[in-house]
DNA sequence: AGCACGCCGACT
DNA sequence: GTCGGCGTGCTC
């Protein structure tokens, strides 16, 4: 007797659950993909399950076709998904959709299928035989195909072999097949001598069993990198794949160089968002089909399918890019523990400034840290970090005297100075010094931003643009003057005071055409730069052998946020800007411009000891019970009116009233007017895990069941940022 | 999210 | 008269 066969599948739509058809003819293998009809469209969804029991749902339909075209997800990226989609309280069809490349969630098959296929002859012999023993080439191609070929491989015995190969193909002397699953095995180049703190981390690493997280804590400049190389050595060697997550795109270049160097022939695949679709999805399957040893990627190379996974690296693993920031808020960092755990392999977590979570972590034994104390490159000094009090000095343009005389003084001895400025909370913005108008967006209730270049003003929010006004609408005097230090600014009072020296600005607008951020730093490397100014951005991963002066200029703006974690960061990112400084075997100087030089903050910061500041941070955090010794999720909402909004919440709220978790209340955002939105949140706070989560899917479900009107509604579990 | 259906204002 | 505004309802 036939049963009938159904599936069923994850379509990407803002709904919890899947959706079940009938497969009336084909195979189709878990994981794979479907087309299938939905309402009046036609969606590519990922088969969860295939199965005999007739869905009980009021209207069946039945699976339009099966493209073929994606090999089958794993079980541990599908259970990484279901995973995700459950903590996330995210539904699990758009989880599956950001975990695949975009090719393979179109509805029409990939068309690089073909090309990226083999092609094999199960019985050489037989298709010897149907050849004319005169067809030289053609045979010679024939017991090639003993083994799964390659179409480039193919095209090279002749022109027009594929022809052939089609032919044999109709006959069915050759089918066609995945390429095969036999990554190259090379050895490394010659590796540097390790420091004993280095070497006895790579033999921890080398000695995990299993699953073992590890926090990898090292200064700037105590050769992380180099452990991760020699262990993913290690780990090739024994015919393993490593999976090694950086934080931005930026910085997967650098790395990547590096990695080749090391691994000469070895199929290393990089993924990010930058890549194009077909080469996303070459180097997906090469990493799939266990061709690739190596796969270098940003957040998004988490759900990459790996057979051979013997090892899983997260560098900066306290980087907030690891989460995604919109949509699908997830944490690439804790999201490769997970996998490791599935996969019962260790995870080696990296960073000079860990994230309080895998501090607290490693304190309490779940994650096993290893220490590197010692600067690895040879003659490096760790960068000595100075405090200047400034609330009485005499500032000359928001420099203090004390630091123009640093940077005469080392740009007299031709060294290069970078000024930092920590831009968050702190933008040029116009104002009216008579009477006190400030610059403000029409929609938002963020301040515009002066582009002086441009001569705009410019909302970084929602992309509002005007020209500069010529005189103040209000009073309308004419003197409008900028206030505050944006890198702009900065750029304009460095050039008047140091007329000589070459002053260049990194920032996101100075970068924005492609190729720009590669040419400044060629500049800096080559010394035309003297002076360069910058943002985050400058902070991570370059380096400046030349630098060897660091000024810091508004540094408090973050110590005093309504956001707990704003230290944390702040924290990580001036360490992180310091040890830019000196890497050369010259010392570095950092000098931080500061209000509140007594702040204890300051004297973690000045001592380089980030340990004494994370301790001191979990003690504060324990006895507020605030993450990581609580679980939180925040319920965000916006809608045209800041009431719509804030009802919504209160009436979320009411929905948990008999859970065990607490409900905040409900407050409008930071920044509580976005593009002519009104934003507001709730701040959902639970002892444990479990009932928060619980509380969390009765929220996801209520509202997709029920959407509300005229408001949109977002969860955000472990938030980051308020 | 799409994509329909559905019922009110200014245009060929 | 109808083209189109976006409110709300559904999708195996």
């Amino acid at each position: 007797m036939l049963t009938e066969r159904y599936v069923t599948v994850a379509l990407d739509v803002p709904l919890p659950q899947c959706f079940d058809y009938l497969l009336l003819q084909g195979e189709v293998a878990v994981g794979e993909r479907v087309v299938v009809p939905f309402g009046r469209q036609t969606l590519s969804g990922v088969v969860l399950a295939v199965h005999g029991e007739t869905p009980q749902v009021a209207k069946l339909r039945a699976v339009e076709s099966i493209p073929g075209d994606m090999p089958a997800l794993p079980s541990d990226v599908i259970a990484l998904c279901r995973f995700c989609a459950d903590y996330y309280a995210y539904p699990i069809g758009a989880v599956f959709a950001a975990a695949i490349p975009g090719a393979f969630r179109q509805a029409q098959p990939w068309p690089g299928f073909e090309a990226a296929m083999a092609y094999v002859a199960p019985d050489v012999e037989a298709l010897l035989a149907a050849l004319s023993p005169r067809a030289h080439k053609q045979r010679a191609l024939a017991l090639q195909l003993a083994q799964p070929l390659a179409v480039e491989a193919i095209r090279a015995v002749a022109g027009d072999a594929m022809r052939w190969v089609r032919d044999w193909q109709e006959s069915g002397l050759v089918v066609q097949t995945r390429q095969s699953a036999v990554a190259l095995q090379c050895a490394p180049s010659a590796s540097p001598a390790l420091n004993d703190e280095q070497a006895a981390a790579v033999a921890a690493v080398n000695a995990a069993q299993g699953y073992s997280p590890m926090l990898l804590y090292g200064i700037t400049g105590s050769g992380k990198t180099e452990v991760y190389l020699q262990a993913i050595a290690a780990t090739r060697a024994a015919g393993h794949q490593a999976l090694v997550l950086v934080p931005e795109i930026n910085l997967t270049p650098q790395l990547e160089a590096r990695f080749r160097a090391r691994f000469p022939g070895e199929h290393i695949v990089s993924l990010h968002s930058g890549l194009a679709d077909g080469e996303r999805v070459r180097g997906w399957l090469a990493a799939g089909e266990g061709r690739a040893g190596i796969v270098l990627g940003t957040r998004l190379a988490v759900f990459t399918p790996l057979p051979r996974l013997g090892l899983v690296v997260v560098d900066e693993e306290h980087d907030p890019s690891y989460r995604q920031a919109e949509g699908f808020r997830y944490s690439a960092r804790d999201a490769a523990v997970y996998r490791a755990r599935l996969r019962d392999v260790p995870v080696l977590l990296g960073s000079a400034t860990p994230s309080l979570e895998s501090w607290r972590n490693a304190q309490e034994g779940r994650y096993r840290l290893l220490t590197l104390r010692q600067r690895a490159v040879s003659g490096a000094m760790p960068p000595k970090i100075e405090l200047v009090p400034i609330q009485r000095a005499r500032m000359v343009d928001g420099f203090s005297e004390y630091v123009l005389a640093a940077m005469r003084s080392t740009l007299a001895a031709s060294g290069q100075v970078l000024v930092f400025i920590n831009r968050r909370g702190y933008a040029p913005v116009l104002s009216c010094h008579e009477c006190g108008w400030i610059s403000s967006c029409k929609h938002c209730s963020a301040k515009l931003v002066l582009h002086l270049a441009e001569r705009r003003l410019r909302c970084h929010h929602c992309g509002y643009d005007i020209r500069v006004p010529l005189a103040c609408p209000d009073c309308g005097n004419h003197d409008l003057k900028p206030l505050g230090h944006g890198t702009q600014r900065v750029e304009a009072v460095l050039a008047e005071l140091f007329p000589d020296a070459n002053v260049l600005r990194i920032d996101r607008d100075s970068t924005r055409r492609r190729g720009a951020l590669g040419e400044m730093l060629r500049q800096v490397h080559a010394g035309e730069a003297d002076i360069l100014v910058g943002t985050q951005m400058m902070a991570k991963g370059h380096d400046f052998p030349g630098l060897q002066l660091v000024v810091v200029l508004n540094a408090d703006t973050g110590l005093f946020s309504v956001d707990f974690r704003a230290e944390e960061r702040l924290f990580a990112q001036l360490l992180q800007v310091a040890g830019r400084a000196g890497r050369a075997g010259k010392p570095g100087r950092v000098l931080i411009q500061s209000m509140y030089a007594e702040h204890p903050f300051y004297h973690a910061l000045v001592a380089g000891d980030y340990a004494e500041f994370a301790d001191a941070q979990l003690t504060e955090r324990r006895s507020l019970a605030l993450p990581p010794y609580a679980a939180w999720a925040v319920l965000r909402a916006e809608a045209k009116q800041l009431a719509s909004a804030l009802d919504f919440l209160r009436e979320a709220a009411s929905l948990l009233a008999g859970y065990p978790v607490h409900v905040a209340t409900p407050v409008p955002a930071a920044m509580a007017r976005k593009a002519g939105w009104e934003r507001a949140h709730a701040v959902i706070s639970a002892d444990a895990r479990p009932p928060l989560q619980a509380a969390l899917r009765l929220l996801a479900a209520h509202y997709a069941e029920a959407a509300p009107r005229g408001v949109r509604w977002a969860l955000d579990v472990d938030p980051q940022e308020f």
